[in-house]
DNA sequence: CCTCCACTGGAAACCTAGGCTC
DNA sequence: GAGCCTAGGTTTCCAGTGGAGG
């Protein structure tokens, strides 16, 4: 046993050279430079330049699928402005999917310009106005990113856009300009005309990375992140390759590429080769799955637990019975099949199962249901849970 | 071509936890 | 503390429906 545990730190010790910055490759990192992202840098600081000399920058809308570098060009940016060292400059950043809510929105909008917002029992209007106000009181200049700004029009509309895209003098003599980040590029359809004017003052499309751009950026991030000779060439095609294959998302290439820098240190490899890369596209897509059933809630899990018990698929009513066979031996409420079937559409977003609408005739209509991950790693991450630790 | 099943999914009402003002 | 407010989750109610079997 202790012999075991010598080994893996001996691995460890050996591993470590493998790494000289492991940041360079986390998420969270925005190298000085983004390759290949030059014309979209430049123009978002020629439009938000203005705010230098006081006047307020133009709204803007960066448009481009995941991983396409709006988010790092955004943050780049606006760190250079702030460190133009401007007084009553604000930079918010909100990621509305991450915010959850219109209201959660809103409140780290408010905590970035000082205001205090109770996590609940305001109204949407009350905490705008809260914050409207302070922004007027101390001539405050706000430039909020707004990041996923798609999913909170498709969940929510565009109330809070609305609002501030026409709250000009009502901020005098301060401001609120927006960037909006999205990455469904038909977004714009639900918009109220108004907002889409006001809101896409100026637009900004991020397309997609090609596998060439792809193997440039790792390669540079390689450089930084890696000891020379760990990621060969042909590992960082390879990487580039597979993330790139469906839609040149960097973000998703920099992680296979440093998940796999970590197998090889585990490994106590010299060099990443392609079982690495492998296995690390595996182990991603399983902590995802991981990741995505251990934050469900109580009652997510159990209707998930229940689908599981039915190989090669179930239907609604059949489901529903052993849900709430499940919930009375778990000793919890179990809920209506209405909601039931809420939750099952929920599920079917987040890819844990799949369920489509059938119609099977005189026999009538219902969903058919199957679960999409494997039994062992449900079980394993449910059996977490005390509520089920017993069965399943 | 019609029926009629077993649901679906929209809408509204209800409930709870929390903050607000007075 | 009373009486008001809201958000978010849930229940209640119900009209709507695709298509196999008649």
């Amino acid at each position: 046993m202790s012999d075991e545990i010598d080994e893996i730190f001996r691995r460890a010790k050996e591993g470590r050279a493998l790494f000289v910055d492991r940041d360079a490759l986390s998420p969270e990192y925005i190298p000085e430079r983004l390759p290949f992202r030059d014309t979209q840098m430049n123009s978002v600081a020629e439009v938000l330049a203005p705010i230098l000399h006081e006047s307020k920058p133009s709204n803007i809308l960066l448009y481009g699928k995941t991983g396409t570098g709006k988010t790092a060009v955004a943050r780049r940016v606006l760190s250079k402005l702030q460190a133009e060292g401007k007084k009553n400059l604000v930079v918010s950043y909100v990621n509305t999917r991450l915010a959850n809510t219109e209201y959660r929105s809103l409140a780290e909008l408010g905590q970035s310009t000082g205001v205090q917002i109770p996590f609940t029992g305001l109204s949407i209007g009350e905490v705008v106005d809260r914050i409207f106000k302070e922004i007027r009181a101390k001539g405050i200049h706000v430039i909020l990113v707004m990041d996923e700004i798609d999913y909170l029009v498709k969940t929510f509309g565009d109330g809070i856009l609305y609002e501030f895209t026409r709250s000009g003098d009502r901020l005098a003599p301060g401001f609120l300009s927006l960037v909006g980040i999205s990455n469904d590029l038909k977004f714009k359809e639900g918009l109220d005309p108004r907002v889409l004017s006001s809101l896409s003052e100026e637009e900004l499309v991020f397309p997609p990375y090609t596998v060439d751009e792809l193997r440039g950026i790792l390669t540079e991030r390689a450089h930084t992140a890696f000891r020379s000779s760990v990621a060969s060439a042909a590992a960082i095609n390879l990487c580039a390759a597979m993330a790139g294959s469906e839609h040149g998302d960097a973000r998703r290439a920099i992680d296979l590429l440093r998940i796999a820098g970590e197998v090889a240190e585990r490994e106590g490899l010299k060099e990443i080769d392609d079982s690495c890369i492998r296995r690390a596209s595996d182990k991603m897509e399983h902590d995802r799955v991981e990741e995505a059933i251990r934050s469900l809630p109580v009652q997510n899990k159990a209707i998930l637990l229940a689908v599981s018990k039915f190989r090669g698929g179930t239907n609604t009513g059949e489901l529903y019975l052993a849900y709430t066979n499940l919930c009375r031996r778990a000793g919890i409420e179990s809920l209506t099949q209405r909601r039931v079937s809420g939750i099952l559409a929920e599920l079917d977003l987040l890819g844990l199962i799949e369920a489509s609408v059938v119609s099977k005739g005189r026999r009538g209509r219902t969903k058919r249901i199957q679960l999409l991950i494997g039994d062992e790693t449900l079980g394993k991450t449910l059996s977490e849970d005390t509520t089920f630790g017993k069965n399943s």
